[in-house]
DNA sequence: TTGCCTATAATCCATTTGGATAAGAAGGTA
DNA sequence: TACCTTCTTATCCAAATGGATTATAGGCAA
């Protein structure tokens, strides 16, 4: 089956020239364009979920919403697509706001506008994250400059089931917490949205809240998730 | 001029091999190797000026004195020498201590054993310190995982509006993240609750999200808040 | 001045929640 | 066996939410 890419760019020729490249390649099926973040989010609510791409290319600077944003709202929004920024800038506030909204890669033009094509191919076959060779080395000098620190999650662990949750109940509060409805909970378990909907309500009661939002917060405030 | 190279490595089939390799091609000269830590060192201390390495393969994993404490020191006693990690570990911790100790690279000793001298030539070409795909993909994850942090050295910016929401719709969102309804906000607000649900519906269609719960996800996710 | 953006407010309507309550099936336990 | 918990499903009803649309007022900029 073909890869399904989204390419999103405010400059209309880079997007022909990103195009063109890929489809020298037949494994590749160019499935939307767009010439910006909110463009981009449009467009992949009214896309057939059959077209949804697996890869999206996307620029980092544009206007009405730049890269940084669209990556943060569609990574969590399209939980398996996997976003790669393909961009001129390699400075260090970029990339790090950048791969800490959720991009999955991070190539910069100059480097490897001629055989993204490749790298794609690659990032298909080992499920590896692509990363230009320039950004790497910028962020190894990042680690050693100590302009970034490793923080140890220190878990309680130990913890019981919080709030004496069942199971059951813990699951689907970890869907809860990815803001899905009763009808959608009852289709990722299999279940009838009504049953999901008793979980959690008895959920609520439990936690001592009386909406999703409240046990929203609490979970998060308490690190129940 | 040829590239000098030192070879660390506790086995000495381990040496042969990568020696082997590295002296097909002319420009590799292997002007040191040793079989841990300790022994590096002290036999930098007695190598001619001449035959100072301008890059070191270390093993990680070794007797005596392991990689990173060599790495530490070396790269101390000799700034221009470049360490460059050759090992089977991939384990985040490893990963972190090594390039904190001052590795220029590091590489997989299964990804790329076979092409290593291609990769030191690239690095000597560019400058640019060598890093296998599957590290850099490493470490994209712990950066998307909170696991590491940049530490702002400086004021923090003005850190952009996330998403371009107005003052009034960021701190409609605060309240939002507390479980609250609209009435609640509005109160709050002393605004109408018609108003207060207008400013959310603004803020979801800014977030690209449809219900609180979607829009606290984000939030938290991304840390919007 | 005209136009744009923001904040304010309201209405209509469909959908989704929250609350209460009932009840069957499966599993473990006293 | 009788009892308890959990998981499952359902129905009724009131309240809250989401979506679309309209409208007014103030501030700011071309």
């Amino acid at each position: 089956m073909p890869v399904k890419i989204a390419i999103v760019d405010d400059k209309a020729s880079n997007r022909s020239i990103i195009k063109d490249k890929l489809l020298r390649h037949t494994i590749f099926e160019v499935s939307l364009t767009a010439e910006n973040g909110k463009d981009f989010l449009d467009k992949m609510k009214i896309l057939p979920l059959d077209k949804l791409p697996s890869v999206v290319l996307m620029d980092l600077e544009m206007p009405e919403m730049d890269g940084v944003d669209a990556v943060a709202a569609g990574s969590y929004l399209y939980p398996t697509v996997k976003f790669v920024m393909l961009t001129i800038f390699d400075d260090e506030e970029k990339i790090f706001k950048a791969i800490k909204a959720g991009a999955f890669g991070y190539l910069l033009k100059d480097e490897s506008a001629e055989n993204i094509a490749e790298v794609l191919i690659q990032m298909h076959e080992n499920g590896v994250g692509p990363i230009s060779p320039g950004i790497a080395h910028k962020i190894l000098q990042l680690v050693q400059n100590n302009s970034i620190s490793l923080i140890q999650k220190h878990i309680p662990e130990k913890d019981k089931t919080p709030f004496n949750l069942t199971e059951r109940e813990q699951e689907i509060l970890k869907l809860l917490v990815h803001g899905m409805q009763y009808k959608e909970i009852g289709n990722q378990l299999q279940i009838s949205p009504n049953t999901a909907k008793k979980h959690v309500l008895n959920i609520y009661a439990k936690l001592h809240v009386n909406s999703k939002a409240q046990a929203l917060a609490l979970a998060y405030e308490k690190g129940l998730i």
